[in-house]
DNA sequence: AGCACGCCGACT
DNA sequence: GTCGGCGTGCTC
């Protein structure tokens, strides 16, 4: 077994299957699947997983691993067989499901470099670059003006070379500790031994023969005023050591948490989680669809669940949508298991990530709390994985791999036989309609923990408003409600579902709107920069005085930005303090929090912001809730737009009136009629489902078929649509004729960097060989692909129709 | 993907 | 003859 098969790092379909590479006889013993390698791979070195041993191979001149980057495997077994699984299923590159599942760090970034072989005189340029130095890095090559004749010919006189080197992003933190070298009594000698004049020395082998255990130096030095030099002095005498140590990075200060203990159930709560409480005893794989009103405390079964896998010896997957994975949220889990919780999510810097995975990977901890991608977690012992607000789009990944991380999180429960939990307050469709078929099983919430019933929704009809002679993004009913809300010293949460709005320039003159030069879309306008940004390529210009095609100078900004709705707010309700919560305001670590913070202590009565208020969130304050634009997304070409909306507004309803103030929803919109507006604000789930079953079977959406989408992209329009007419044909010859097959449909943004996008959309309900017809398909384009710069992507089960 | 090699036209 | 641009094929 001296012979490696490696998935190298290298993003191309003809490179998707293993290499096999000699282990040198030094790394027989401790070479495992599962590690990272550096393995030579043409006349460069690059980095691979190890995912098998032979005593074979079908080459017969291999070349040698290089070095192994891990001392413990990367990826178990587990997750090896699972990326190949995942893989193969989503049509990626072995690579990049690998690569998604360990932490950014662990990804290997290549450079290179000329090193210089002889004292010889060299080519006059070159004696210049290299400037008495031996290394010289490759990319100044191209800053200097140097013959690469000279280099290609230096190189093969062996003047000079090419280094190929593989660098880690690994960045780990580093503390001092200094404890005592020897037994008190030596110590007590020593100090007698000590010149009269060293007070300090004196005073610190006190403090040690008292508190004989290690401490971190700058501790030390901060409790007895003392300084590093003295310190060094004691360490040369071989009185105390002092260690370099790695420290883990910890994003949550652990000793602020208030320890929680389990709540006593309600009697819904019980029923729903007694089944899944066997399920675990009897370590048996289910799916649990958890179907609970907000306020009727999913969580707190969540928690205990995993209180029962947690005294069983096992671990814990709990997943949350990233933008509702609050510092509140955090809490809750940490709360209850304390620092047997490790937290993955975007907010933390690359090494406080790369920290919390390897508490995982060390089994320091049996819960990971995280967004999409800690369904990748490697324990190895799972007893139960818990997807909360299931229905979020953010748990499929919108590139490769195009995964979603439900999927992956039931092929992980099978393989642990343990329970998978899908939470939530509005099921995506898909998942209420296999719990109808019995395939998951259906437990339901319908009570608040406190009781209360669900806050009055209230739909207010913009169009009549602006009858009445309202110009404002406020109802008249809005606006008294804030008034009174704010009199009563009570707070608002207003939400702007800006998805499909954004603000653009337009000129009012004669309707031209900045488009981007390179997209089909209107740029979007920056207020604090004074620019006008493309937000599918960054491309970036200042605003113009004039509008291009007219001249005219009557430039306007259109659209809902939360910065333009607090702008009008203010103005409106001048004694009002708002705090705006968007991408803009939330980008700096840990302003979320801040912001939260803000209005959890009533300094702000508004809370203003875009979706990510929409959730979790849990105010005692809140008794209004305002929806400026119920119906902004309704109208987005999406099959799930309906759904979407519904959801959204359920949401955001259960952030009023969580606790004994009774709360007001009031939820605006232009379309006052549409069934997702109509039932969320009736809490109507049932109905709702039904309704859109109904549309979904009509046009033939999922979850009636499955879904694959094929996008082809070119500069050139006519090859682009040719292609994908090419594909649709190729398809229609093979799939069988209850399946559809359509396009070739212009994408949404039909260009974007200056490519043009056309797809091709499959839907189908019985089609086993679809995955290895498209794998067939797209082979036949490559090509195309590698020549031509053609892009042809797949997304199997798409969410994004982009 | 990213690299080397080799063929070819253009230029000293 | 030499330089550099691009098409082609290979990577255990």
């Amino acid at each position: 077994m001296n012979i490696a098969k490696v998935i190298v790092d290298v993003q191309a379909r003809s490179i998707n299957q293993t290499f096999d590479y000699l282990i040198p006889d030094r790394f027989l013993d401790v070479l495992q699947n599962g590690m990272r390698v550096i393995v030579p791979f043409g006349p460069r070195k690059i980095m691979g997983y190890v995912v098998g041993r032979v005593s074979e191979s079908a080459y017969d001149e291999l070349k040698e691993i290089i070095d192994i980057l891990d001392l413990t495997p990367a990826l178990t077994e587990e997750l090896l067989e699972l990326g190949k699984w995942l893989a193969d299923e989503t049509l990626s590159l072995y690579i990049t499901t690998y690569q998604a599942m360990l932490p950014q760090v662990l990804k290997s970034q290549y450079k290179k470099e000329l090193v210089r072989l002889t004292d010889a005189k060299l080519a006059d340029d070159l004696e210049v670059l290299f400037a008495g130095r031996d290394y010289v890095p490759y990319e100044e090559l191209n800053n200097r003006q140097i013959r690469y004749s000279h280099v290609q010919k230096a190189i093969q006189v062996g003047d000079i070379m090419i280094n190929y080197l593989v660098k880690s992003k690994i960045t780990k933190k580093y503390t001092t500790i200094v404890k005592p070298n020897k037994d008190a009594y030596l110590l007590e000698e020593a100090i007698q031994d000590l010149a009269k004049n060293a007070a300090k020395q004196r005073e610190i082998l006190t403090f040690f023969i008292e508190n004989p255990e290690a401490i971190e130096q700058t501790k030390l030095l901060k409790n007895l005023q003392t300084t590093q030099q003295t310190i060094k002095k004691l360490v040369d005498k071989g009185l105390l050591v002092s260690t370099r140590m790695e420290v883990f990075r910890n994003p949550y200060d652990d000793d602020q948490v208030v320890k929680t203990t389990a709540l006593k159930l309600t009697e819904q709560q019980e029923q729903a989680i007694s089944p899944i409480k066997r399920k675990i005893a009897e370590n048996q794989h289910d799916v649990f669809l958890l179907h609970g009103v907000t306020g009727s405390g999913k969580t707190e079964i969540y928690l205990q669940a995993i209180q029962d896998v947690i005294e069983k010896g096992q671990e814990a997957i709990v997943l949350v949508p990233e933008i509702s994975l609050t510092p509140q949220m955090v809490h809750r889990f940490k709360g209850r298991f304390g620092s047997n919780v490790a937290v993955l999510h975007s907010a933390l810097s690359s090494g406080e990530k790369y920290d919390e995975w390897r508490k995982v990977q060390r089994k320091e901890v049996q819960v990971v709390v995280g967004a999409r991608s800690a369904v990748f977690a490697p324990f190895e012992n799972i007893g139960i994985i818990i997807i909360d607000e299931e229905h979020e789009t953010s748990y499929k990944q919108e590139d490769q791999p195009r995964y979603h991380a439900r999927d992956v999180a039931i092929y992980r429960g099978e393989k642990h036989q343990c329970p998978v939990i899908l939470g939530s307050a509005t099921p995506a469709l898909e998942s209420y309609a296999r719990a109808q078929k019995g395939v998951y099983q259906l437990a339901t919430l319908t009570k608040r923990t406190n009781n209360k019933g669900m806050p009055d929704v209230q739909i207010v009809d913009m169009r009549k408003e602006l009858h009445a002679g309202n110009r404002t993004m406020f109802s008249r009913r809005l606006k008294k409600q804030i008034e009174q809300c704010i009199a009563k010293k009570e707070q608002v949460v207003l939400l702007l579902n800006r998805r499909g709005y954004s603000t653009f320039v337009m000129c009012r003159e004669c309707g031209h709107v900045k488009e981007c030069p390179h997209c089909d879309i209107a740029l979007t306008y920056h207020k604090n920069s004074n620019q006008l940004k493309c937000h599918y390529c960054s491309y970036e210009e200042s605003v113009p005085l004039h509008c291009p095609e007219c001249n005219s100078d009557l430039i306007r900004y259109f659209g809902t930005g939360t910065q333009r709705v607090e702008e009008a707010l203010t103005q409106l309700i001048p004694e009002a303090r708002v705090v705006r919560m968007d991408v803009d305001t939330t980008r700096r670590k840990g302003a979320h929090e801040k912001l939260l913070k803000q209005f959890a202590n009533q300094e702000a009565d508004i809370l203003l912001g875009t979706q990510m208020i929409a959730k979790g969130l849990d105010f005692e304050n809140v008794t209004l809730v305002g929806v400026l634009t119920a119906d902004s997304m309704l109208h987005l070409p999406d099959f799930r737009s309906s759904e979407k909306t519904f959801q959204l507004l359920t949401q955001v309803s259960g952030r009023a009136g969580r606790h004994e103030l009774p709360g007001e929803v009031i939820v605006q919109t232009y379309t006052p009629d549409h069934y997702s507006i109509e039932l969320a604000s009736t809490y109507d789930y049932a109905q709702f489902y039904r309704t859109e079953m109904n549309t979904r079977k009509t046009f033939q959406y999922p979850p009636y078929v499955f879904l694959a989408l094929l996008t082809v992209s070119h500069r050139n329009q006519v090859k682009a649509v040719q292609t994908t007419q090419k594909i649709v044909q190729l398809l229609l010859n093979h799939v069988n004729d209850k399946t559809v097959v359509l396009g070739p449909t212009p994408s949404p943004v039909t260009r974007m960097k200056d490519r043009y996008r056309y797809q091709c959309m499959v839907k189908y309900k019985q089609e086993p060989q679809l995955r290895n017809l498209i794998r067939k398909i797209v082979q036949q384009f490559d090509d195309d692909v590698r020549k031509d710069d053609l892009l042809i992507t797949v997304d199997m089960q798409p969410y994004q129709l982009m």
